[in-house]
DNA sequence: AAAAAAGGTATTGTGCTCAGGCCATTAATC
DNA sequence: GATTAATGGCCTGAGCACAATACCTTTTTT
């Protein structure tokens, strides 16, 4: 079950006053960012900070990895070295990576989290707690969404993609492993929804969640919560391969509920270490 | 039923080969627009574009009534008078306003399509279709679970600020009335959800598929889809308030389906307009 | 010690955005 | 009919983010 924000507007008590104004009242309670707020944009520094915070925390570089080195992502990404720079000094900045310089040097994925990191989140995420509490709702029931639709469309090689990455989430031995295996299930059942636009709104919501610090993975070496991924995670792949889309659903759901609450205990735990 | 794309990706075949190699695959099946893709941000001009074309589709502003003016709006938005001047620029262009001057002058909302909206829709949409087939399917998908979260939180508040607006949807009588009832049920639907961040993700989908026009409301004219969508309306509001998540569900999949069927049929009479 | 590869720095040009003023047009008002 | 007010249309200059480029410094490799 996913987290109900105690956010409920008071809605419009009903009477028989005049039509189109209640209406326009009604309408006005769910518009929250609407048309007639300010207009801000983002930079391109910014939108190139999100993806590399977003690789990071998707496992595509792993703790210890080198980023590539700012030339090429300039030029993979279309966009000047300088706005790389200003990105990855963002990144170096809240602790994600490391900076080296010489003939070997470049941005490396810092092992785990350090005070600089700690207080980045108290400054960046405090003040933001009931925005991100929504997003966390949210991309429960998105996760819900996924795994029904993936169980009503799957194919059997998308069952097939999915059983590879169960044998290596089980057959993991190090927390890179778990992770690499941990993004290639989701991969696989996302795949199977067969629009790749559900995988954009997976992946955006997982931006938007994670802010970038790397903490989907489950568990600093807990072994706890590593078993407990691994039996879900082996729950869910029989209820999409079953069909079972409510099953499914119901499974990922409760899944993504775990995430966020370690999210929140990490975050607390971050303030903990900052209010020091 | 959604429309499931024809886009599914051939997975990658099991092997008992190198397994990072093989997670590696198959997480790249999924990353569409990936970390390495290039980077492109919307301009301002851009954004408020795309908010004012989501308010005209959403029957914020009716056709034949004028949106504020350049000034009001350039105060409101808190941008320059000149980007508020490039966004309706662009309305004009694809047709959606009309501009006029003098003392009364200002935007106003095209009533219907005309040549310049016809052959806009061909330059603009059809290059994209099949990103637009995902989009429906995406929206129809997400639509459907607004409404299972629905169901399931809804308070007596909200199954009161549906009925209204059940009630406002039976009532009207002109175009304009069914529009702006319309807004309200899925406004109050949205609103039952209890996450403000669902209200903003279902005007985004509704923003990119629509693309600005105004073709939210149920047929011109065509009292058939009238009385189709009251019913659908109403049978998920019942679904609603007896807290059926899968009833809702399937039942908002299904009328949003046939929202973009009746788009793609648009799109098509448009096509054939613009092909003689 | 030299070469290579990487990050660090500085300069310049370009496009977008904003602020403000002024003009042209139209309708309401006197 | 003349005046006034409100609107869109247009222009200029300043500021800023970004891109492009060259050059410097550090570190490793040879």
């Amino acid at each position: 079950m996913c987290n109900v924000p105690g956010v409920h507007p008071d809605a419009t008590p009903p009477t028989t006053d005049d039509l189109s104004r209640m209406l326009g009242q009604v309408l006005g309670d769910t518009a929250q960012p609407s048309v007639l707020s300010p207009v801000k944009v983002q930079s391109v520094a910014t939108e190139v900070a999100d993806r590399l915070m977003t690789a990071v925390a998707i496992g595509d570089y792993l703790p210890g990895e080198r980023l590539p080195g700012e030339r090429e992502l300039a030029t993979i990404l279309d966009v000047s070295r300088a706005t790389v720079r200003e990105a990855i000094g963002r990144l170096q900045a809240v602790g994600i990576v490391e900076i080296k310089r010489g003939r070997t040097g470049g941005a490396y994925v810092r092992a785990s989290w350090t005070e600089a990191t700690a207080s980045a989140v108290r400054r960046t995420l405090l003040p933001r707690w009931p925005e991100l509490e929504q997003l966390f709702d949210l991309r429960c029931l998105v996760e819900g969404l996924v795994a029904r639709t993936a169980a009503l469309r799957r194919t059997d090689e998308d069952l097939a993609a999915m059983r590879v990455a169960l044998d290596g989430y089980a057959q993991a031995r190090t927390l890179g492993q778990e992770q690499v295996a941990d993004a290639a299930f989701h991969g696989a059942v996302l795949a199977a929804t067969g629009n790749p636009k559900i995988s954009a709104l997976s992946r955006d919501m997982l931006t938007r969640v994670s802010l970038g610090f790397p903490v989907e993975p489950y568990g600093e070496d807990d072994p706890e919560d590593y078993q407990r991924a691994l039996i879900e995670h082996r729950k869910i792949y029989e209820a999409i391969a079953a069909g079972d889309a409510e099953q499914a659903g119901s499974l990922a759901e409760e899944h993504f509920t775990l995430t966020s609450d370690m999210m929140r205990a990490m975050l607390e735990r971050a303030q903990e270490r900052a209010a020091r």
